[in-house]
DNA sequence: GCACTGACGCGGG
DNA sequence: TCCCGCGCCAGTG
């Protein structure tokens, strides 16, 4: 499935700093209904171990991750490494998306779909 | 091929 | 506002 190249190509895309939501990559990647899918490539380092998943987070702004690293806290301090601040909520650790979040422009969006035209994926 | 699962999202009550 | 339920669909056994 050439999702999983997609999801490559959007995850290095993500801007130093900044955190996306799973519903966001999936959209990116050409699939809206895909968020699901977009949680479960990070899970299974689908999405090359070079890609920051730290920088993924639900569409509430929650780690729901978190688990799934080495440590309860890495995405955390990964992200706090970046400069984004991270609250800790009764749900869980949460970033400010606000202030934080990805804001993809048209331009990036079409960029995206023309390397994939271009890589044929 | 079938049933179940999940780092999700959204609308309705 | 909070909570529940359903839709989604690729992987897995």
């Amino acid at each position: 499935m050439d999702f999983y190249r997609r999801m490559e190509q959007v995850m290095q895309r993500i801007p130093y700093g900044k955190a996306a939501t799973y519903g966001q990559l999936a959209l990116l990647c050409g699939c809206p209904r895909n968020a699901r899918q977009a949680g479960y490539a990070l899970r299974r380092n689908r999405a090359g171990a070079s890609a920051p998943a730290h920088r993924v987070v639900n569409a509430n702004g929650i780690l729901s991750g978190a688990g799934a690293f080495a440590f309860p806290d890495l995405q955390k301090r990964l992200l706090e490494a970046e400069g984004i601040r991270v609250e800790q909520t009764e749900k869980g650790y949460r970033v400010d998306l606000e202030k934080f979040g990805w804001k993809n422009t048209m331009e990036e969006a079409e960029a995206l779909l023309a390397l994939y035209r271009k890589l044929g994926i």
